[in-house]
RNA sequence: GGGCGAUUAGCUCAAUUGGCAGAGCGCCAGCUUUACACGCUGGAUGUUACAGGUUCAAGUCCUGUAUCGCCCACCA
């Protein structure tokens, strides 16, 4: 054993193990092993990232159930790494280019994309230490990127199988611009957000018809009637059924617009009619193919007005908004502003406002990929904890719609698209191509854009195994346990996985799908840097230790549920792993050279104390509850069970009653006692090492509970003994329900005195009067206890005592325990409290009653319940019987 | 506009199948008890958001209302 410190130094001892851990690979998984797989993929975070506490609740959450599964026995792999993430890195290094004063353009494609590889070897392993800090146990060695070689031809290899399916295709489309990030985005990534608008209304000439006639149009973007090419009505709309044919100008531009008839415009709102715009709007597009009306893009793609805007070119396009409104109420065209909230799209990376805008871009065709997804939730195969976000996913894959994949960065796959010069050829191809696959023509040139940064996480469950390789950890390790993830990425990720995984897998990438809340801080704002109320998770972690702050997210995290981190939380964390500290000392300073055989221990059924039986009883309990928990993926209620067990039934009450036996003088009780609470405490260490990997490895050490060498963390998960098994050792319903007694009349004997404002420390006599005749003997024997558990003076078990008699100068608690106290009570006083107390107990009594005088309560409740109640009301009017003659007694 | 979640002690949240409403923090009183004051012992605190309904029995199930939060959506 050795000696522990006063006080535990969380900083040296976390880094210690975790170099230990790693020095002898044990986070290290296996294919060629076998047994039974359990394999958990890391979300990989950005390679830009810094840890914040998403982070944090994720990562220990997968860590958990690794370390839990590996514990169990199982081959256990959690797969790590980090993501290229396109635009966001793009960004970073675009913005310390122009520290220097220079863009990307000044580089060169080549050499933008060099400097982005050198950034990320200065700065990517940030995340991936920070991980290694809180304890994250993943297999190293396995640590992947996305555009890592393999991970690169996966990407490669799945464009060109879909390209040639016809499930991928290029096509002129409304997307979504980012007029800063100057890409297109995927829906996803532009995130709506309400905003405080206005809808103009203007007034359009219609020219062959009377004069100064006009038709009035409602546009929440009055920049783009610039590219109207035409005015919609509803077919059936008589207010304007002799419109058809009449021409319309379009102010400020002066073209002619044709009118057309189309049911998608709705005649009960706004005027009836709609400006159409078909290279601004995705239903104006719509529209525009319906009628073969031409596109006019009016905006370039910074943001600015374009040269077929005519005298607004290079304006910005807000401005030019601004201009346009006040030139057409210069016109006297401007009908009405009215006030109007809608959605307005944001680009997710940088929150500028996104442009709709017809742009030639790549698409994934989804329809057929998310009906194989959707079957698999439907029968089971795939399960989404908690359910409820089933609905979620679901709605999303059936009204999914195509993925916009192009990026207009440099940063990410390349598309591997090349078209031929010489013969117009179109092709994709898993190899660089130097020369035409058609017409051999050294004249042709790879697709400028990129690939979204999740066309390549996609393929995380699958890719990060060596496919499309058929590999044996390929083959092992798939399809995944759990995927521990946050609702944001449902659809970015999860969704896109599980289309992945059954389209080249054929299988569910993963069994279970976990989903968590999100953190927010004290006031239930989201965290982000963004709103500057980030917190640092390492200072956390170096102020209240790792493990601290680990068990401290888990004691809170409800199924599902955002939860808020307050300070003080942590500190739940930290109190608990000093108190597990102070345990083992108190063990120690007993015996530091007792030598235990955690798996073996001796137990000698005629040594054996009931209170030995009943801590050995309740750490079985909580093995059993620990691993229900975490099947269920109950973490709160996990970490709250071997919280309870170590400090409340442990600490509370059976390190309390082992003084009694330490200070004594039978040493082979000592021997028994010191047994029993090693085997606890040893086993609770078990339970706690997936929540607190490092303190609890050290004290697994310290404790010498393993052999040299031996670690907690590949030690073997406690296994649950049946009630039957423990009758061998004497632990039956009887000897807990006497403990059970025993804990409330020491109790009882505690709250007399502080009722009686008597000093805890006080040594009083006490009569103890057992209900239970069989407990009168075993209470008896247990003296010892009972004297240093309730600072007695002396104790006398009477169960033929009459405390009428012995009124006023005895007192009661719980109807078992009695003080006398001769002249020391004030008789007033306690007739008081009696009263008080007679009250309350015969309001209850009259619920019991009412309940059980009810006929259809008798009849219709179950037996059961009806006689849990009657036992219930016995209780109580028996303890008011008592009182009411006390109180006889006293006046 | 559609959907989801929340509303329980001063605060943060639990409560499995409908069956005695709980914990941590905070608060109050006491404690240098030979593991721990990051501790020990005891205590106070509830119209379970509101209004109905179902039931012998509702925090829990149903209907509606209010407030807050989130997601989705092409009403110009």
């Amino acid at each position: 054993m050795k000696e522990l410190s006063k006080a535990y130094e969380s900083k040296d001892v976390e880094a210690k193990w975790y170099q230990a851990w790693m020095d002898a690979n044990a986070f290290h998984s296996d294919a060629s092993k076998g047994g039974e797989p359990y394999c958990v993929v890391i979300p990989p975070p950005n390679v830009t990232g810094i840890l914040h506490v998403g982070h944090v609740l994720n990562n220990t959450i997968q860590d958990i159930l690794v370390r839990w599964r590996r514990m169990q026995g199982r081959n256990v792999v959690w797969m790590p790494g980090t993501d290229h993430a396109g635009i966001a890195t793009q960004n970073k290094v675009e913005q310390a280019l122009k520290e220097e004063g220079k863009t990307r353009d000044d580089l060169g494609r080549d050499a933008f994309i060099e400097r982005v590889w050198t950034w990320r070897e200065e700065y990517g392993g940030t995340i991936i230490n920070q991980l290694k800090r809180l304890g994250a146990s993943c297999d190293w060695e396995r640590e992947c990127f996305t555009m890592d070689p393999g991970l690169s031809a996966a990407v490669t290899d799945v464009f060109v199988q879909l390209y040639e399916k016809d499930l991928i295709y290029r096509g002129n489309r409304i997307i979504n611009w980012c007029p800063r990030c100057q890409t297109a985005l995927s829906d996803e990534e532009s995130k709506g957000e309400d905003r405080k608008g206005h809808l103009w209304h203007i007034k359009y000439p219609v020219s062959g018809g009377v004069e100064g006639e006009f038709i009035t149009v409602a546009t929440t973007r009055p920049e783009t009637m610039l590219g109207d090419v035409a005015v919609a009505m509803n077919p059936a709309d008589e207010r304007y059924a002799d419109l058809p044919g009449k021409t319309i100008t379009l102010p400020l531009v002066g073209r002619e617009l044709v009118v057309i008839q189309d049911d998608y415009v709705d005649k009960e709102f706004g005027t009836g009619l709609v400006k159409v715009t078909p290279a601004h709007d995705p239903n104006d597009f719509e529209m525009g193919q319906r009628h073969n009306l031409e596109s006019i893009d009016v905006m370039n793609e910074d943001g600015t007005m374009g040269e077929r805007a005519g005298e607004y070119a290079g304006m910005d396009r807000f401005a030019c908004r601004k201009k346009v409104v006040a030139d057409l109420e210069e016109l006297g065209l401007l009908a009405e502003i009215e006030g109007h909230s809608h959605a307005v799209g944001q680009c997710y990376r940088c929150k500028t406002i996104v442009e709709p805008r017809l742009s030639l871009q790549w698409f994934v065709r989804m329809e057929p990929l998310a009906q194989p997804a959707i079957d698999c939730v439907k029968d089971g195969r795939l399960n989404i904890v908690p359910d409820r976000w089933s609905n979620t996913y679901l709605e999303w894959m059936e009204n999914i719609r195509d993925w916009c994949i192009s990026r207009q960065i440099w940063w990410g796959h390349r598309i591997p698209v090349y078209y031929c010069d010489a013969c117009d050829h179109q092709w994709a191809a898993r190899e660089t191509a130097s020369v035409c696959a058609s017409c051999s023509s050294a004249d042709i040139r790879q697709d400028e854009d990129v690939l979204d940064t999740w066309f390549s996480s996609w393929l995380w469950p699958f890719s990060t195994f060596g496919w499309p390789e058929e590999t044996d950890d390929l083959n092992f390790y798939y399809p995944g346990g759990t995927l521990v993830t946050g609702f944001d990425i449902i659809f970015f990720w999860v969704a896109r996985m599980v289309m992945a995984g059954l389209e080249f897998r054929g299988e569910v990438p993963f069994k279970d799908v976990y989903i968590h809340g999100i953190v927010r801080d004290d006031k239930g704002t989201k965290i982000s840097k963004q709103l500057g109320n980030f917190v640092d998770p390492i200072e956390y972690m170096d102020e209240y230790s790792a493990d601290a702050l680990r068990f401290s997210l888990m004691m809170i995290l409800a199924l599902g549920h955002d939860l808020k981190l307050p300070k003080d939380q942590i500190e739940v964390g930290r109190n608990f792993g000093t108190k597990l500290w102070n345990a083992a000392r108190f063990m120690q300073m007993q015996d530091n050279s007792f030598v235990v055989d955690i798996e073996n221990p001796v137990f000698d059924p005629a040594l054996l104390s009931s209170e030995d039986k009943s801590i050995i009883y309740e750490m079985n309990q909580s093995i059993q509850a620990c691993t229900e928990h975490l099947e269920r993926y109950r973490f709160n209620d996990y970490a709250r069970e071997v919280y309870d067990l170590v400090w409340h039934r442990l600490c509370d009450w059976y390190v309390e009653y082992s003084k009694s036996v330490f200070y004594g003088d039978d040493d082979s009780r000592k021997k028994q006692v010191l047994t029993v609470m090693h085997v606890v405490f040893a086993n609770s260490l078990k339970l706690l090492h997936p929540v607190m990997p490092f303190i609890t490895e050290e004290l697994w050490q310290s404790m010498g509970y393993g052999a040299e060498g031996d670690f907690i963390m590949l030690e073997r998960w406690p296994e649950s003994q049946e009630m039957t098994a423990l009758a061998a050792f004497g632990i039956t319903e009887d000897v807990l329900a006497y403990v059970q007694d025993k804990h409330a009349v020491i109790r009882a004997g505690r709250m007399l005195k502080a009722d009686l404002n008597i000093q805890a420390a006080k040594k009083m006599a006490y009569i103890i009067k057992p209900e239970n005749e069989a407990h009168v003997s075993l209470l008896s024997e247990d003296e010892p206890s009972l004297m240093m558990l309730m600072r007695a003076e002396s104790i006398i078990v009477d169960p033929a005592f009459s405390p009428e008699a012995a009124m006023p100068s005895a007192v009661l608690r719980l109807g078992t325990v009695y003080m006398p106290v001769d002249g020391v009570i004030d008789v007033a006083e306690e007739l008081g409290r009696l009263t008080k107390q007679l009250d309350k107990l015969s309001g209850e009594l009259k619920k019991f009653d009412g309940k059980l005088s009810n006929p259809q309560f008798v009849e219709k409740a179950p037996e059961e319940v009806i006689a849990q109640q009657r036992e219930r009301r016995d209780e109580i009017a028996s303890e008011a019987e008592k009182v009411s003659e006390l109180i006889k007694a006293l006046s």
